[in-house]
DNA sequence: CTGACATGTGACCGAACGGTAACGTATCGC
DNA sequence: GCGATACGTTACCGTTCGGTCACATGTCAG
């Protein structure tokens, strides 16, 4: 919805860890010791990163009994994608268009000679 | 290319500053001063933001006299988009029915009656 | 009940991040 | 040349982040 929701799930993917955990979460529902199986880290820092990502709204958590499944939830990824990401192509073209124009000559370039550094 | 790559990129899109700054871009070129004018911190920090987009390949610079343009490359968004994200598309589906089959059951919910699980 | 096990929480620490201020460098206009 | 201007850098500071340790809670098995 906002721009501080958006906010929540680029900085919970801005983790490598954190993305892991999506990976693996797209497997299907992991409880939090499995998730934390494959992790040198403590388990609590692993708890931390689905805490964060919890909050982003990318996983979504039921308990059962005394185990805690975590299961994906794709729709905030997908929101971003549309939202954000999905313009830098519509104008990747004229981008695109301003390199070949600024770079394209190596030599004689945008002014004097740009040969040098 | 490596996954090194991709957390700069990732990282780089992790504030909203910088991300507000690859919207500005999105128009075209702009020099360091131009970028700066919208928004009410220094100029310094700024640049900084901008070292983090070049940093990630996000962004392009070269000098023209005093000046310096920087210009939006999309290539590192696109191979995210492509190498990381779009694989949550593709499970979507399948996490949605885990989902559908966790939480269906809306007001008595969670108690022990639900036992479906 | 009791113990083992899985999950949650509070306090703490070093590193990285976002920010400012002040100073330095290079280029254009006159 | 010389001042104004645009860009770049060094040093420093408070906050956030990723991490650990120790401890607390809750739940299943016997």
């Amino acid at each position: 919805m906002s721009e501080h929701d958006d906010d929540l799930v680029f900085k919970a993917l801005a983790d490598a860890t954190r993305r892991r955990l999506l990976d693996l979460l797209r497997d299907g529902p992991r409880t939090t010791g499995e998730l934390c199986e494959p992790f040198a880290v403590t388990r609590f820092a692993i708890m931390k990163h689905l805490h964060a990502l919890v909050t982003a709204g990318l996983v979504l958590v039921q308990r059962r009994g005394r185990e805690r499944i975590n299961t994906l939830n794709p729709v905030p990824i997908r929101r971003i994608q549309r939202r954000w990401l999905r313009q830098f192509e519509a104008d990747a073209a004229d981008r695109l268009l301003d390199l070949a124009q600024h770079l394209e000559r190596p030599a004689t370039s945008t002014r004097k000679k740009a040969s040098r550094a």
